[in-house]
Order: structure tokens, then C-alpha cells, then sequence
DNA sequence: TGAAGGATTTGT
DNA sequence: CAAATCCTTCAC
């Protein structure tokens, strides 16, 4: 276990290639209209900046990606190929557009029965950015929301309790090129937790 | 005002 | 590999 703390808005405000690495290992948590919460760990995401001809912002701020372009800390919520969304969080300095695409949650079991039951079932709900946005009911209604727990939407840092913080080890990392993407494809701005199930691709 | 294409997913 | 499916952007 661990000790969940949110994260503050001022902690996005680095670059997106240096952002990104950080927030694998981190919590996802949603609380939806009800009260309830759902969360998972993040483990795959990739980074999107000024200058990376991949980025929604790359050309010039329009009515979408204008929330690229503001303070960090925000949601960026986009829909896409007429049926998925896909989540970010703005990153970087105000006035500099970038953003962190969140691309695979592990998605946290809600029973142990569920745990021994599906666990791969489990793993793969969230395996994907089009997929933890289903799972998590995220849509553009949560687009240009600061990611506080005053929001449905928030990121926290896990930091290990004392009594297991001597077995805590560093995660390992995997480096590599995004996905999907028709132009900057051989830049090294993906970044996944090695050995999670719930990564949408190796 | 129209057309092309997309930071995806799934099934053939 | 192509379909599903619709919003965003850009050209005319």
C-alpha cells in the first residue's frame, strides 16, 4: 500500500518529455456523479510538446487545443475516428502548448472476488487511451477542468508507507516511439511500465 | 459549405 | 487490413 497525495497544479508545469516518465505509477482517480470513485495506476503514456509536428497544438491554437496552450494542470479531453476519447494532461509553462497523453490505466480492483476472478479482463479494461476513457465515462464535458479533487478528474502521487517503504524498489521504465502518430514517429516519447498487463501495446 | 483525415479499437 | 463513425481543420 501507500499514501495517496494529489497532485498540484504547479507540478505539470515542466516539460511534457520530463513530466511524462513521472507520472507512470501514479493514480488515475475519477469520481463520478454519484460519489462514487473508480481509479487505476498509470502505465503508458506519451508526451506531446512546441515544436513535435505530432502535437494537436503544432500549427496553431484553435478552438480544441487551446487549452494546450494555458496553464498547466488542466484535462485536455478529445474525441477521435468518431467513437473514442482520448485524456491528457496539459503540461509546461503558460503560454507554451504541450501535454502528457494518458494511454493505459491499471485499473484498480474494486473486490477481491474480482481480482481472483478476471485479472486479465481486469488489466486490459483500461489497456488503451480510447479504453480507460470508457471505463473511467470520460468525455468532453471533463475537457479544460483543473485536475483537482474538487473536479471528477485528479492525478495522485502513491508514496510508500514506512512500514514498506525498504521494499519499495524503482519502477522500470520501457523508452520508446509513439503510437499512431503520422508525423515525429521516431521520436522516443513513450514511456510504459515494463511488464504490465494493462499496456495497450509492447 | 464540402471534403479529407485522425494521438483508436476491433474483427476479418 | 478495413470498418465504424463524427469532429476538426483546411481549402474553395
Amino acid at each position: 500500500m501507500g499514501i495517496a497525495q494529489p497532485i498540484e497544479q504547479h507540478w505539470f508545469g515542466r516539460p511534457s518529455q520530463v513530466v511524462a516518465p513521472e507520472l507512470i505509477g501514479c493514480r488515475l482517480v475519477r469520481r463520478f456523479a454519484d460519489g462514487s470513485l473508480r481509479h487505476g495506476m498509470i502505465v503508458e503514456v506519451e508526451a506531446y510538446g512546441p515544436d513535435d509536428p505530432a502535437c494537436h497544438a503544432y500549427r496553431k491554437r484553435t478552438p480544441r487545443n487551446a487549452v494546450m496552450f494555458g496553464p498547466p494542470g488542466y484535462s485536455y479531453v478529445y474525441f477521435i475516428y468518431g467513437m473514442y476519447h482520448c485524456f491528457n494532461v496539459v503540461t509546461d509553462l503558460d503560454g507554451i502548448p504541450s501535454a502528457v497523453l494518458i494511454r493505459a490505466i491499471a485499473l484498480d480492483v474494486e473486490t477481491p472476488a474480482a481480482a481472483a476472478d478476471l485479472p486479465k479482463a481486469q488489466a486490459k479494461l483500461g489497456a488503451g487511451p480510447g479504453k480507460l476513457c470508457r471505463v473511467l465515462d470520460i468525455d468532453r464535458t471533463l475537457t479544460e477542468i483543473p485536475l483537482t479533487p474538487l473536479s471528477p478528474l485528479w492525478i495522485e502521487h502513491l508514496k510508500p508507507d514506512l512500514h514498506t517503504a525498504a521494499a519499495q524498489q524503482p519502477l522500470e521504465l520501457v523508452q520508446t516511439t509513439r503510437i499512431g502518430i503520422t508525423q515525429g514517429v521516431e521520436l522516443p516519447w513513450r514511456w510504459y511500465l515494463k511488464g504490465s498487463l494493462a499496456v495497450s501495446k509492447r
